[in-house]
DNA sequence: GCTAAAAATGTAAGCGCTTACAAAATTTTA
DNA sequence: TAAAATTTTGTAAGCGCTTACATTTTTAGC
């Protein structure tokens, strides 16, 4: 049962000191401020009292929150779990507080949360590609809140960014596989509407197929959403196709591991008989049998760069230019030479 | 580059409406309040300006923000993420707000997280097991702020729980192990220390020794974190010892999961030459090679349940009794019959 | 059409904190 | 040791919103 015990305020703590709110607000705020005796004094009216600051108070007083947003596209995977750590324990050595909103890949939640980390008093925000409503954008305007996109880079994009190329990226896994002579290559790709990343990675399959003096349009594309169950789905649907593709790109490692585990199910060898691909080398990559070859994005790096940037943007009031981090390709078991016929 | 515009308040929303702020806020908050014109004048003034309500504002006026606060150990895997992800939808449908902190499996940084969460005006939190300093309970008592413990059920706990019986559920894995004829058994445990529900699975496997009439003490134990790296060292370290198990149980499926990676590295067979088993029944164990068995938690269901608990008790101030919820074992190809010698 | 009851709106007092400015106490300087 | 400079503390004005209460407008009843 909870009684209907009133909680302690600044004001309480000042009265059983004996000194004014203002000290008190100082010793918690500025303690070099305070002298010691006073300290130490309103310190123990504190504990005391277990006082706790009323953080929507301090918010209005101070205008400003010392806390950053972050809307992600899904926590149910681990996709984004280690960049936002890095991203967060930046942060926190920054003294701010990380807020995460996960908007479940849909462009009118992620509005929704939006609005709802600024009137939180978010004093900036982190967000996932650069595609989205541009009233969004105005709206941040408007408020005064600095954006940054992570996961991503455009150096002419409307905010700046700290990511990769995706588009790049994936033309580079794609030279490869062409090296082991593939032929027949079948695609796995994330929901391109409104996903920059997974759109761009589609781009970088076909800027490979272009410059190997091939047709991109011929090329086999199932669309699904960045789940292990979709991959593993998209992977049987692939298969059972009159023509079996050679191997089997996916978007990322999560609907890579998918097919993974469909192939195992089907008795399809990897990559004896298919080779398959991810993206992210997020560490599920690692374990999966066989090992998962896919894109390596340095996670932890991008994370905290962009708290870096964030932070920049959000106390000196500026833009900051955008920043491109190198992938690198991890070849592993699941990508071998094209079977022989 | 920011401008300096200001951000618009209640105020200047009612200016350019023509009605008072009072007038403005029944509008945002109980439409029905106000007549049909006035509204749609309100609203339109509202888009015009781009008006997001101050938060930190509206708390202090109401004294109540339709937030609950969530702290678990960890984002870091997805132990936690279904059954998070059900109760936030369930908080979602009744009008909160879902705020979550982790922990890293660190009392003192979930003890700085709850006071953050209690700073910013949480009206209620969900804690993940009940081990922790007994003044984090009475800061809460203090500060008005129910609390609702889950992943695990006590019906004497000093928190209400809705979860479910680790200790009986893991015992009922390990009898089902035995039925396989397996004698030689090792533990790969989460670490126990301020960890309830890892003390109680690892007290689960010493109940059915005992029920079977075996010796609890004889039982090989590796206590490590939840991580797939950590359940692959200590697999590599249990199996390295000169009397292999024939069954390797796991904490979770993390462990597990890890622990079959490294058999698999290390040429071992499974369910050949040694078992592995899990508990919790994340996606993980099924796409492991081989699918992993484990004890199935029912996630989903404790998440809404706790969600539902838990605003019944924000909302009529009042404690709420605990809800046991069943598990169920997922017998999978990870775990076979006792290897004949 | 006039009054009473009901509905809509306005007025203004905080909510608990920070901080500019003022005042008091302490230290330094000459 | 007194005045000046510096440090410490206090005073009080908001921050942007909600809501109890007061006032005005509308509707209902006769």
């Amino acid at each position: 049962m909870h009684g209907a015990r009133s909680v302690p305020t600044l004001e309480d703590v000042a009265k059983l000191a004996g000194v004014s709110t203002a000290t008190v607000s100082r010793c918690l705020n500025s303690p070099d401020r305070v002298v010691e005796a006073t300290r130490t004094k309103v310190l123990e009216a504190v504990e005391q009292l277990g006082y706790a600051p009323n953080f929507a108070a301090r918010v209005m007083a101070a205008k400003r929150s010392n806390t950053i947003g972050a809307i992600i596209p899904t926590m149910e995977n681990a996709i984004f779990a280690r960049g936002l750590q890095a991203f967060q324990e930046e942060l926190y050595s920054k003294g701010y507080t990380l807020i995460v909103a996960s908007s479940a890949y849909q462009p009118h939640i992620e509005k929704e949360q939006i609005r709802t980390l600024v009137s939180r008093g978010a004093d900036g925000l982190l967000l996932i590609g650069h595609d989205r409503d541009p009233a969004l954008y105005d709206f941040l305007e408007n408020q005064n809140v600095p954006a940054l996109v992570a996961w991503t880079f455009d150096a002419n994009g409307v905010r700046p960014s700290v990511g990769f190329n995706n588009r790049k990226a994936m033309m580079s896994l794609v030279d490869e596989i062409f090296r082991l002579g593939h032929q027949k290559i079948a695609v796995i790709s994330g929901l391109t509407e409104d996903n920059d990343r997974a759109r761009q990675r589609l781009e970088g399959i076909k800027d490979a197929l272009i410059a190997a003096g091939r047709d991109p349009d011929a090329l086999h594309v199932v669309q699904t959403s960045y789940e292990i169950e979709s991959g593993a789905s998209a992977f049987e649907e692939v298969m059972s196709r009159p023509d079996r593709p050679s191997v089997v790109i996916c978007g990322n490692d999560v609907l890579g591991v998918g097919a993974l585990a469909r192939a195992r199910d089907m008795g399809i060898d990897v990559p004896g008989d298919v080779s398959i691909t991810g993206f992210d080398d997020i560490e599920l990559a690692k374990v999966a049998t066989p090992a998962l070859t896919t894109v390596h994005v340095p996670h932890q790096e991008m994370g905290r760069n962009a708290a870096r940037a964030l932070i920049e943007m959000v106390e000196n009031q500026i833009t900051v230019p955008s920043v491109e981090l190198a992938t690198a390709l991890k070849l592993r078991a699941s990508l071998g030479p094209a079977p022989s016929e």
